[in-house]
DNA sequence: TAGAACGTCCCC
DNA sequence: GGGACGTTCTAC
């Protein structure tokens, strides 16, 4: 139920505050459960539980069950005794003594599915991390028949094919399909050709990941009991355990005693030690002292308090431009929470969670914070799940899907930077983690804060007053940056004046290799910003900065080299490429693209000299690449800093005087209606990175489109002018928030399936109903993936619920025809048109 | 005429 | 999604 059930009063939330694990539900026994499974199928699945599972197995709990020859996991929606009819399989095991989804919980997963139109079970898959423990496939090993050939191989001569040295892989030991794959990229065919020939067997396994495998460094090994007789490793390290109680790291222990990583495995097998996953540690970062709060934030923090002490639903937009001390409110808004005994769960973007970011929570928390972060190794995240649901963690920091991590009493939800694209899940269940969050608040009569310096149009939109009506949250402003400081001069340069006075295409203006050299000499440092997104060209009058527009759409073709056309992504309009600019008659028409290699490269030539740092997507391998270079950074080991959108989140580095933005317009060629949107969050969040120390910075941005309103306005810091522009820009097109979008997705392996399938369902919707557009069906702006063919539909409606009709419309009918469920792919409230 | 390649139908 | 089974294609 929501908020008003919860909000009259405080007292039945202490009842319901903690599930009790062992009420009556023990005593209970049920014959049959439903059960939910991973498969595009979508409805549950009743097995029958053995005597020794029936009075232990819960709704919300996972179990592994036989489905076809397969087992999978899946969680338990259901458990009674109404026996269905035909026949019923069994459970066959019961992989969680509690549930791991409380029934809240479940409630949200049910709701999830049905709104972004994903089958429950990979829905509630996504919501449980301790997924990742179960590691499933098949392990192939040698039939004795196949053991003879591998043999005889061994004698053969060295001319082998990859069937022949997968037998003898084989022949050392059994292995997984996966592992051969990386090794032998047929290696799937292969072994079903050998298992075929009777060579080759394949094991059905489902093991849960055993913890004894991690890596010695993740690791904590402690001293349990004493044994007799043991080989000289154990030995040695058993006695070093019991001369030095307490848990200890086992890496640190193997440099003093030889072999002990393997040895503490042997023992913990004897239980003779004890072996856990170390926790995610506090990493070090600037420790920023609880400063006072200033009139702003105070007024911010007093309303939130308010809510939270009220015990009331209510979803707050704090607005603050960059540097204005958000974190302290969220930090001010937890205590509050946790003094009144609740819990706190804050959502940070993929890559928000930094050691700056960890320390201060720890430092401020101590040993009541979790993290959940996707970079963590499964068995980490496992763990603080795990603390989590005990209550031993009350403040919980996480990415996108930590949205559903079982924060006990929840009390507070925050959502850092809620404009943030990485909150939308990319496949299914294509969730929004912000909005999944205030559906999760509602439910639990928490109060939800959304912040960010730049609100997506939605937020802000929720958050301005109506006509007759309040608005549906309620904003507050942090207008000015802490301590006074001013915001970053910005200055625009434009590049096509630029290409004019020096006959030049060059990368960089004269005025950005000034201040670049400038730094240089100061001993100050510099970012500089790459605005690439998204892969294909598209086509720019370099002298007047003109981009050709779809004629239905207003947004910018899109360059299709293979027959030279430019095309529209949305409807399918398409036109020639133009020799001379329609709008000045130049030919200096472009096709645009440019790496941010490239870019290293040429600095590299222009300032031999200064140590330059590159941040994208090919120089981050692992979580600890991008915290290295970064720290490195920070350290002023580099004077440059070259990368993607991915320096322009909130990072607090003082030194940084000079923020270069290089191409601030390929965003704006790209064929989406949030083109505006994006580029100005973009280049109003990498100015802020400027001037946070005590030097004051300065911006420059490099453009063609100077007079373009996202680019004006972020020089300009205004997020007002701004969001009205846009907002009447959305108004006029039908787009997001002023109506609900969807998109609606055909895959098919053959083009022309994808094209008649996905007219077929352009003509169930011709005409349209009242109230919603249809744009397309046109090819998908990657027209091809994987091998796939993939056409699609925007379906623009004035609401949700008759977006949700559509919709359900579009699922019957590919159900009535029988279409592989895959071949529809609908994403509601897309964040990107892919 | 085998054995790929493709289609269709389940899965409690 | 993925296997099992049935049908058609095709290479020798």
């Amino acid at each position: 139920m929501p908020a008003d059930s919860t909000s009259a009063s405080g007292f039945f939330d202490a009842g319901r505050a903690i599930p009790d694990a062992g009420d009556s539900s023990s005593e209970a026994s049920y014959a049959y459960c439903d059960v939910s499974l991973p498969v595009p199928l979508d409805h549950p699945f009743t097995y029958s539980l053995p005597d020794t599972l029936r009075h232990r197995v819960q709704a919300g709990c996972r179990v592994l069950a036989p489905f076809g020859n397969r087992k999978l996991s899946g969680v338990v929606m259901r458990v009674h005794n109404d026996r269905p009819e035909g026949a019923l399989k069994d459970v066959l095991k019961l992989l969680d003594e509690e549930p791991v989804l409380d029934p809240d919980l479940l409630k949200l997963g049910q709701w999830v599915a049905d709104y972004y139109c994903a089958p429950l079970g990979d829905t509630l898959r996504a919501m449980t991390p301790l997924g990742g423990e179960m590691r499933r496939g098949k392990i192939y090993s040698l039939t004795p028949t196949g053991a003879d050939v591998a043999r005889q191989l061994h004698l053969g001569d060295a001319a082998e094919d990859e069937k022949s040295q997968i037998l003898r892989l084989l022949d050392a030991r059994s292995l997984t399909a996966t592992s051969l794959t990386r090794k032998f990229p047929k290696a799937v065919a292969i072994l079903r050709s050998l298992e075929k020939s009777g060579f080759v067997h394949a094991e059905d396994v489902a093991a849960e990941r055993d913890p004894l495998r991690a890596s010695a460094a993740r690791l904590r090994v402690e001293f349990l009991a004493r044994a007799e007789k043991l080989p000289k490793p154990q030995r040695e390290l058993l006695s070093y355990l019991e001369l030095h109680p307490g848990s200890h790291n086992l890496a640190e222990v193997e440099k003093l005693v030889p072999k002990a990583s393997v040895a503490a495995r042997a023992l913990a097998r004897n239980t003779l030690v004890r072996l856990t996953v170390e926790s995610v540690h506090a990493a070090s970062g600037p420790i920023r002292a609880p400063h006072a709060l200033n009139t702003f934030q105070q007024t911010a923090f007093g309303q939130i308090q308010e809510a939270l002490q009220a015990h009331r639903f209510q979803t707050f937009l704090l607005e603050g431009v960059t540097g204005s001390g958000k974190t302290e409110v969220y930090l001010r808004a937890i205590e509050a929470t946790l003094a009144l005994g609740r819990g706190a769960l804050m959502l940070v973007p993929e890559i928000g969670l930094t050691p700056a970011v960890a320390g201060q929570f720890h430092q401020r928390f101590p040993n009541k914070v979790a993290m959940l972060h996707s970079a963590f190794h499964d068995s980490e995240r496992a763990q603080e799940w795990r603390r989590i649901r005990s209550g031993e963690a009350t403040v919980v920091v996480a990415t996108r899907s930590g949205v559903f991590s079982p924060v006990r009493n929840l009390g507070l939800i925050l959502v850092d930077e809620e404009h943030d694209q990485s909150y939308k899940q990319q496949e299914s269940p294509r969730y929004h983690g912000r909005d999944v969050a205030v559906m999760r608040a509602k439910e639990a009569g928490a109060v939800i804060v959304l912040g960010s310096a730049t609100p997506s149009l939605e937020t802000r939109y929720n958050a301005t007053p109506g006509k007759n009506a309040p608005g549906k949250y309620t904003r507050l402003a942090l207008p000015e940056r802490i301590e006074k400081r001013p915001m970053p001069k910005v200055t625009l340069i434009d590049m096509r004046q630029e290409f004019l006075e020096t006959r030049k295409q060059a990368t960089f203006s004269r005025a950005l290799v000034e201040a670049v050299d400038e730094r240089l000499k100061n001993g100050e440092q510099t970012m500089l910003l790459l605005n690439r997104r998204g892969f294909s060209s598209f086509v720019a009058c370099r002298a007047c900065g003109e981009r050709v527009q779809c004629a239905n759409c207003s947004v910018t073709l899109t360059f299709h080299r293979r027959d030279r056309r430019m095309l529209c992504h949305y409807c399918n309009y398409s036109e020639r490429v133009p020799e001379n600019c329609p709008k000045c008659g130049s030919d200096h028409i472009q096709f645009l693209g440019l790496g941010s290699e490239r870019l290293e490269g040429e600095l590299h030539g222009m300032f031999p000299k200064a140590r330059i740092a590159r941040l994208d997507r090919d120089a981050v391998r692992g979580k600890h690449d991008y915290e290295t270079i970064l720290s490195a950074f920070r350290e002023g080991d580099y004077d440059i800093l070259v990368g993607t959108q991915m320096i322009a989140k909130g990072h607090d580095i003082p030194n940084v005087t000079l923020v270069g933005i290089v191409n601030a317009d390929i965003g704006l060629g790209l064929p989406d209606f949030r083109a505006a949107e994006r580029t100005f969050q973009l280049l109003t969040q990498a100015a802020g990175r400027a001037g946070r120390g005590e030097t004051p910075g300065i911006v420059l941005i490099q453009t063609i489109n100077p007079d373009h309103y996202a680019v004006r306005c972020a020089a300009a810091q205004d997020y007002e002018a701004f969001y009205t522009k846009e907002i009447d820009f959305r108004q006029s097109m039908s787009y997001p928030p002023l109506s609900s979008i969807a998109n609606v997705i055909v895959r098919a392996t053959k083009e022309e399936d994808a094209l008649a399938r996905s007219s077929a369902l352009g003509r169930l919707l011709q005409p349209a109903p009242v109230g919603v557009r249809v744009l397309g069906p046109a090819a998908a702006s990657v027209a091809r993936l994987k091998n796939e063919y993939r056409y699609q539909m925007l379906i623009k409606a004035s609401t949700r619920r008759l977006l949700a009709q559509v919709l359900a419309e579009l699922r019957h009918y590919a159900q009535a025809e029988k279409w592989n469920p895959a071949s529809l792919v609908i994403d509601v409230d897309p964040m990107s048109l892919m």
